[in-house]
DNA sequence: TGACTTTAGTCGCAAATAGTGACTAATTCG
DNA sequence: CGAATTAGTCACTATTTGCGACTAAAGTCA
């Protein structure tokens, strides 16, 4: 048995730590301690003994101060040079943290998705990995509801549908299928928000449905 | 900057190689050199300059003499003792290939999904998020089709989905949805299968068509 | 040969689902 | 008070889907 101890870990634990302000999808960067004008995700390398989860869990705790409220591994990246540590392998996890509890540490600033600094070409690759997880599992995982605080309005959460599928949706419809889903309860409190009807609140609370009872979908284009 | 030319290599890449035959899907597993009683995914102990992507599609041809339909990563693991190897993290692959034309290298055996031998807790939890990953991206890639060899029945295929999705399906319903996803183009050959009429080959070769015009889906039970 | 079985492939109706505009409700602003 | 604004619902239409029954083309067997 080779000795491991002495050797220095050669992978890290990357975060695409992902929340939503009024209308755009925001992203945590931390700022080079070396070269201040860089940026790049919050990373840890990897401690014998502690899993991928857990080193993904401190991270964001270091950089936010709280857990997340999702997480979710993206994948294993090995390509492209210049991470900012020297780890020939990084794991990437998706984490998302609603934007209203969210208050980074110094040195962390919020960016825009479509709008980043330049980060090193392997993180790149995180981050258009980590969209893509977000539009792929959007009906399979309730994304939109934990980039919400804990009781929101249904304009809300529609809103925040739209701007994770990039387009607009027909009130009626939304709340139908809403109900449908059994996802949400009502509370019995409301919000006015400067003009027009309060709107009430609902919490996330999915409720047993039986499983859905339907056929193929071929929802692909390619290859 | 560390030497690191010296150290051996900390990770691996393992394999979960699918195919399925008539009624069941069977992955490839490889006898173990020292105890030959015991098992493991086909992997590989990446090499510096070599891909991940590069390693298991090298794994895959030395075990199959042929490359996989289809692969895609299925993640990191780093959880769990006795891997093969002495890996700290191993990246998982999930490879898909006709079982037709798979023949196995001597040493590889299939075994049914259902009913495996022991492998390491590691390699366990590999197949397990395989068998999670195949059942949830079936409806949004070519999942069906790369199982198949380049030319099928459309009972053929509709069978493939029926042991993929693990209920029965509707036949009118299964080649209607079909035909509205342009996925599939006949072919002048038919096939005559002893009893009963002889039935259409198709081949694999979507075309384009406009992005579906759907509203949102709350496909999710949990959490 | 001709009735029967088996598998392929299609049709058309009924039921469920989804898109949409118009409607009512409750609030603020002036 | 009336106009503007946002919340929430309704009802009609169009589309999609489940499903049984049907036709088609082969083999089997007396």
């Amino acid at each position: 048995m080779r000795d491991r101890t002495a050797r220095t870990p050669s992978f890290s634990v990357d975060l695409v730590l992902v929340t939503a302000t009024r209308n755009e999808l925001v992203i945590l960067l931390a700022r080079n301690s070396s070269e201040r004008e860089r940026w790049s995700l919050p990373w840890r390398s990897s401690q014998t003994g502690e899993t991928f989860e857990m080193a993904a869990t401190k991270a964001a705790q270091e950089a936010l101060g709280e857990a997340p409220s999702w997480m979710e591994q993206i994948g294993a990246f090995g390509d492209g040079k210049r991470h900012p540590s020297e780890a020939d392998v990084s794991v990437a996890y998706l984490a998302l943290a609603p934007h209203e509890t969210a208050s980074p540490r110094a040195g962390y600033t919020w960016f825009q998705l479509t709008d980043l600094p330049p980060i090193s070409p392997r993180q790149r690759a995180m981050v258009d990995a980590a969209t893509r997880t977000i539009q792929s599992r959007l009906d399979q995982a309730p994304i939109a509801f934990r980039l919400l605080p804990a009781t929101f309005t249904l304009s809300e959460l529609q809103q925040m549908y739209e701007l994770l599928l990039g387009k607009r949706l027909h009130k009626a419809s939304f709340r139908r299928a809403l109900q449908a889903a059994w996802l949400v309860e009502p509370t019995d409190e409301w919000r006015s928000e400067g003009r027009g009807r309060p709107a009430q609140l609902f919490r996330y609370l999915p409720k047993k449905r039986r499983r859905l009872h339907r056929g193929v979908r071929f929802d692909f284009l390619y290859p």
